[in-house]
RNA sequence: GUGGCUGUGGUGAAGCGGUUAACACGUGCGACUGUGACUCGCAUAUUCGAGGGUUCGAUACCCUCCAGCCACCCCA
């Protein structure tokens, strides 16, 4: 048996990377308008890291990391989540001394150990952007216009954008107490999972999807109901400011986060078209994040994107470019012509193939016709006798006499 | 991690104990010593995910492993 890939790690083929980059520049493109800056952080971190900021008790952190000792004896983590090696490198390049508030994006690979399924896999792709040093909602409401006009500019409207606010330090408690005094009555109609989960995270009950569940907790307490003041005033200020600017969105008082760090505000655009893999895009608020890592009380907000159901949203539509034109030459001779031809227009911005083997004619043409070039020329004795050739438009064969001089072709191609 | 389904060429697939392992697409070459797309011809799996076992014989039956998919769990 051949080697293969590790279980749950893909191969980004030729054909779909033109997917990829067409994501991945597209929210550059986004991301800059709105005055966010690339950061590159490294892809391991020390084990640590994520225990504090994700949480120990969480799924992620307990039992879906890649973690190993290095030959140092240090423990080591192949990042399960952006935001976590971010904030730690603008804790340790002191980034707040300059300015506190930092717009920030980044793009790359992370891993959990996960079953794979489509549209999840151990090794997966996301792309991120968070604000630091901002109190305000405006800051939240950037994030969420910003997210929308992503998936706008790509040209997806299914996903929609849903947000919640799961309060603060303050205020989470007493509601965690409340929520749990009203599970605790209904116990008996509860999932053994969600026995499990009045334990470890009472919240997730609330978004079960059990049938007797779902009954159970019909009449639940809502966050919302429970936030305090500064909590609740600033949820209605993200909301007043996605008014104002005509953002659509509808609130989910039961979506829940698997990462501890969040805080107040939190979102997910979600889609009804890849089955279980319903979040693309999620993020939220993390007033306490950066301080618990050690660094200065400032406040962030962020969210990541999954590449890989993004580009299974966007579907098969080719994003490959064409070559400008194809050279077909009839003999060795003629071959270093084209050559040199070539390798002039490719210098000046042409996208240029030719034959590589000294195929037939045929051969040739049908190479032209499968690379779907745009024009197509046959250089023979002819041709090197008068110093023009016939090109060929192959949409519809239409034939234009041009000079073989690297501007006489720029013209026709119209480069 | 749990439960279930699946695994035949580059792709989509038929075959379900003895076949030259269909068919379609794709790919290559040719039908015309100088022009693709349509048409036609030829070629393209010593082999049926891997390894064992049952059998005179296994792609087909059994076991193990591996991989993919679906749901759960969880999450982007």
């Amino acid at each position: 048996m051949a080697l293969t890939a590790v279980k749950g790690f893909n191969d980004i083929l030729p054909d779909e990377s033109g997917r990829w980059q067409y994501i991945e520049e597209t929210a550059r493109q986004v991301f800059e308008l709105n005055g966010f800056g690339e950061i590159r952080v490294p892809i391991m971190e020390k084990t640590e890291l994520f225990c504090r900021s994700i949480g120990d008790a969480t799924d992620i952190v307990e039992k879906e990391m890649y973690t190993f000792t290095d030959k140092g004896e240090n423990s080591v983590t192949l990042r399960p989540e952006g935001t976590a090696g971010v904030m730690r490198a603008f804790i340790e390049h002191k980034l707040y001394a300059q300015d506190p508030i930092a717009k920030l994006y980044y793009m790359g690979p992370m891993f959990r150990y996960e079953r794979p399924q489509k549209g999840r896999y151990r090794q997966f792709h996301q792309i991120g952007a968070e604000i630091t040093g901002v109190n305000d909602p405006l800051a939240d409401a950037q994030v969420l216009n910003m997210l929308t006009t992503f998936f706008h500019e790509i040209g997806l409207t299914e996903p929609t954008l849903q947000i919640n606010s799961l309060g603060c330090p303050e205020c989470r408690p007493a509601y965690r107490a409340t929520l749990r005094s009203f599970l605790e009555e209904r116990m008996g109609q509860l999932c053994e999972d969600c026995k499990r989960r009045f334990a470890t995270n009472p919240l997730r009950t609330l978004d079960c999807k059990v049938p007797g569940c779902i009954s159970a907790t019909a009449g639940a307490p809502s966050v919302l109901e429970h936030l305090c003041s500064g909590c609740d005033d600033h949820f209605s200020s993200v909301r007043r400011y996605l008014d104002l600017s005509s953002t659509t969105y509808s609130i989910n008082s039961r979506m829940v986060r698997g990462l501890d760090y969040y805080t107040r505000t939190t979102f997910e655009m979600v889609t009804g078209l890849l089955g279980s893999q319903s979040a693309v895009a999620a993020g939220g608020r993390y007033d306490g994040l950066i301080s618990q890592l050690g660094g200065p009380t400032i406040p962030g907000i962020g969210f990541a994107m999954g590449l890989e159901r993004i580009a299974l949203l966007l579907g098969t539509k080719d994003f490959a470019s064409q070559p400008d034109l194809f050279i077909a030459t009839m003999g060795e001779g003629e071959r270093d012509i084209a050559f040199c031809l070539m390798d002039g227009l490719i210098k000046s911005g042409v996208r240029v193939e030719m034959d590589y083997e000294g195929k037939s004619l045929k051969s040739q043409m049908r190479r032209a016709d499968k690379l779907k070039a745009r024009y197509s020329v046959v250089i023979g004795g002819n041709e090197l006798l008068s110093g023009s050739a016939s090109f060929k438009r192959m949409s519809d064969g239409l034939l234009t006499e041009t000079v073989l001089t690297v501007a006489g072709i720029k013209a026709l191609v119209g480069i």
